[in-house]
DNA sequence: TAATACGCATGATAATTGTCATGATTTATA
DNA sequence: TATAAATCATGACAATTATCATGCGTATTA
């Protein structure tokens, strides 16, 4: 089992403001997991009893609405932690987590985070800076679902995860994603995920390599109204 | 000029996790304010430069979109802190801060609260919390714009604003609001807010004294679909 | 291998929502 | 108070988006 000490996962996190001592102890009671893609990793409404930091891979946060749609409010990726709302909170988790490619993950348990946040000022600092910023995403995707077309969601979406999540070799997205999920992303009917994305490609903005799909005309897809 | 170690409006906030001492020093410190309806407290790209805390009055924090409407993130009243997030994050504000009637503020200097959230892990923990509980709304609203109709989240709006914000005496809502104001809570044309409400009055759900709304039937405005 | 399910795709149509125009009413201001 | 300027209201129409139906190709699995 690796050491969280070495690991260089947490320079992306705000694990990184922890001690070297801190992080001897949480590498003791720390757990590895590996997750299917497709795996949810927690439910709705479920207690969480610590928070996964991601080693690799990517998993989609979602919320089952009243018409039986999943949105998804947010991906989580490599190097970020997975779980610390829920935690500070003491609540249920209002989202579900579920795994879009294979991952790795560390799981710590609850009472050493919060042990670490009541006492290291540096840390809890990082993550109150990461909760600030999720914040302020929220607040734009906020902006955006009440203020532009599906057309204009979805462009912007690809750019996005093209410049977040990266892109393979043949300059495909990397995380593969289902008509359904993109569909969930913006906030519209899978049809309609559709109907857009073969505009896209009709309109030369993007290309599809068998699932993979490819962006042509960064531009062109950032004037999309 | 009022002291923070006597006052009651901090037990609504994480100020209340300051020690005494604390408190004095913030007293000193701060400058109390009174700011009048329609007044702009702070601009989107604006740095703050402190936080306030609402001893009366009420506000809404709204983003510009890039077609020119003002979508109406949050409201915040009496009791809670005012622009955290961006001291927290150190970059400037993303949002518009505008007094939605009269308000009575303190503003307390970005240096004393730094400080303090660095020094007092309870106080941050507590700021932590407030976050994390923001974030769930944020994620709640994303999920209402993306999944229901205009009526649905008018409808919740109504209700919302009667549950949190209060009501007059006659039963009307005691944050008056304008129907461009519903539109951009709603996030939609002021018109159909307009439309909307008028077949809400034409239902029987709710009923206009003047300029203000009274909610006569909550079932059926929770019904609505 | 055959059968079945699933994801992708597209058409037809209906429902929702936005936009533009116009007028009434209220509120602010010279 | 008279006038101007917002705000509220409604109609007509256009644009966007959802829904239902159907078919095709590819995985999955019995």
């Amino acid at each position: 089992m690796s050491k969280c000490e070495q690991c260089i996962i947490k320079q992306f996190n705000s694990l990184k403001a922890l001690t070297k001592d801190e992080l001897v102890r949480i590498s003791a009671c720390k757990t590895s997991h590996t997750i299917k893609k497709g795996e949810v990793i927690f439910e709705e409404g479920e207690m969480l009893n610590g928070v996964y930091c991601i080693k690799d891979g990517i998993c989609k946060l979602s919320k089952l609405s009243e018409n039986g749609k999943d949105q998804i409010v947010k991906m989580v990726v490599k190097g970020q932690l997975l779980g610390q709302r829920s935690l500070i909170s003491e609540e249920t988790s209002n989202l579900q987590a579920t795994a879009l490619n294979e991952m790795e993950v560390c799981f710590i348990p609850k009472s050493e985070i919060i042990a670490d946040l009541q006492k290291n000022p540096k840390f809890s600092f990082e993550v109150l800076k990461d909760m600030a910023h999720d914040l302020r995403d929220s607040d734009d995707i906020i902006v955006n679902m009440a203020q532009k077309s599906v057309r204009q969601r979805l462009a912007e979406t690809l750019i996005y995860i093209h410049e977040n999540f990266g892109t393979n070799p043949d300059d495909t997205l990397s995380v593969l994603l289902s008509r359904e999920d993109y569909a969930g992303i913006v906030g519209t009917a899978t049809e309609s995920a559709i109907r857009v994305l073969s505009q896209f490609k009709k309109e030369g903005l993007i290309e599809a390599v068998g699932k993979y799909i490819k962006i042509i005309d960064f531009a062109g897809l950032e004037r999309v109204e």
